[in-house]
DNA sequence: TATGAATGAGTCTTCATTCAT
DNA sequence: CATGAATGAAGACTCATTCAT
């Protein structure tokens, strides 16, 4: 048994699940790496023993928030199916993910702030938020060739879709108790599947 | 003239303007005192005559960008014509004032990680976005009352069409080779309005 | 009229008086010279046209307060009546003294506690009991070469008597619930004089 | 050996010590954290890691100064021996004990001072007071009990005694050339028991 | 004389990081 | 591997004093 690679493994996923409350509950630069030692239950040469800065940390974070591969959702662009109905599931995706980081989300807008700056945190939420976008235009586009969309600048639709809920994840944020999911969750994207759609056709 | 006001009314945006510039490069707690001292072209001392702490001057940034009534938004609920037209003449207003804004997303998302926490920040963000949606709401009411829209849930509407131009405009930071304003302004409205239209298509 | 002269010393007196309940209320570090103009009800550059600095200002309640220069009870030591009447007067005046000065006592123990290193401070201090000593021990000799009293070191004498109210004062300020003056003016002096009528006894 | 809790008292010590130092030669106010530091030979993060902020190592201070118990004074309350020289041990512990404090004096009217004005250190020393006083009236009023005293308030009397030597140490301070304990420990206490005795028994 | 905005050196305190044990 | 005392550079803020008006 690698108990020493598991031991490695433990404290690292002690100190990021710890970071993370305590960079939830003060942010990047009001967080005290004393409180990541005292929220971790580990002591500060331990902490430093596994991660060089609190900037590693905040990279490790960094990771293991928005360097999940999509893999999931890049396979819905070559599934079966209607887009429609490749777009409902990558909604009902998105959503269940948003839900998922739900405590997180005050980590995020952190990285956020950040990523408005030239590095690191920029580069990675880049390339996060350009996978998407290949996969829904993709979606959408096929949902064109096949007579099932309007012809329309399917780049920009996807845009416009990611963005809603991506804006919907943050209006929640900010009015919890008028907004919620259950209610979110269809209207937006029934309306904007019905704005794509080819009426005539 | 009242040089007397002038002159604190100028050395108030004069701070005001320079801590934007400091808050947008480097973020609230990252920014020194002396960096806005020297963008400011004043002396410490002065600065602290005017604004008792780097706190009440974030405040203050606070309301100038947000605490905009939102007037001319608000007009457009009791305007004439149809609520398409409408809703099109206020996502062109929300461009507008996102473009009005563009050097100031940095400090807007550092707003927004800091109202991810209870405090004035939140409480003023929280009644901003409530004032928008009120707007929208009440105009795609009015459209599903006059026959122009089909019956729909307005609130989660306008919700939905609000985020989307939010998302759009944190998308277009995280892609400015890729989105631009002049591409994304039409389609996602359009789209939109045609699927409020259709929706029971 | 010298009007000038006038104001000049009404100013000075203002700023006196204020820099005193000041002083009083925070101790001469802990006092701005903005609580003083705010006191005396003048401006920064009033304050500092007739006082130079903090510094000067202390220096002139200084000698307001101790450069009285005792004449009177030096006459004591001169005037006719038993000693032990001319040091009942001589206590009375004492007390008459303190309870003149009762809202200066923290003032005058920010001075003692200046006075303990050397200074301008502490010259004046030390000038002070120096008087009041020789005042008293001369009384006292009188009434020894009088025979009223045992013979006796006539200096550790008058210095015993004068430290008793001296400390008397300081232990009213800590227990003022418990001593007052009425009832702490004759006993001690009594207990004093009959010490010294008995001393051989 | 506790090599752990030696180490921390050891520095908690010698941080006191320097402070003691700084604060007789400064005051207070005039004294800077980076005096202490460099008088106790530590860092600035050395010192901080014991004590919290100025202020803490000012009142640990005052406990160590002002905290003792009187124990020992105490005692003499309850001893044999006549009243009289109950209260000559009494007044040679007193003495002895500013002896021992002699360069602490000035930090001790620091506090005097500080003591004007409400708060921990003036209850600190309120309670000081109040405790020799305690132990010194119970000994003036056995005195009287047995005959050995004239009638008389034997609180103003206990006040009186504390008060004349409480004075001398402040006496002494200022004019340590002309005063010497030597000298003055005497004459004080007998001309105050002289004063106290039954004459004609 | 009087005003009060402006100056900037100086202070306390914090906290990421290191390292002897 | 782990501990936690120690380091010291850096930062927000203060406030006596000045000076243009």
């Amino acid at each position: 048994m690698g108990s020493k690679r598991d031991v490695e493994a433990e404290r690292r996923k002690q100190i990021l699940d710890a970071a993370e409350q305590v960079f939830a509950r003060r942010g990047f630069d009001q967080a005290r790496m004393d409180d990541i030692v005292a929220e971790a239950g580990l002591s500060k040469g331990a902490l430093y023993w596994y991660y060089k800065s609190k900037d590693a940390i905040i990279r490790a974070l960094l990771d293991r928030i928005f360097a999940g591969d999509l893999r999931q959702a890049g396979e819905l662009a070559e599934a079966s199916g209607s887009a429609s109905d490749r777009l409902r599931l990558f909604v009902g995706r998105v959503i269940e993910e948003y839900r998922r980081l739900e405590r997180l989300v005050p980590v995020v807008y952190e990285f956020v702030a950040l990523a408005t700056r030239p590095g690191p945190v920029r580069d990675t939420l880049v390339g996060y938020f350009r996978r998407y976008r290949e996969i829904v235009t993709q979606i959408i586009r096929q949902g064109i060739d096949a007579g099932e969309f309007e012809p329309c600048d399917a780049d920009a639709a996807a845009v416009s879709l990611i963005s809603m809920y991506e804006g919907i994840a943050l209006f929640w944020f900010f009015s919890s108790d008028l907004v919620d999911w259950d209610r979110m969750a269809e209207p937006p994207i029934e309306i904007f599947l019905a704005g794509l759609r080819r009426m005539g056709g």
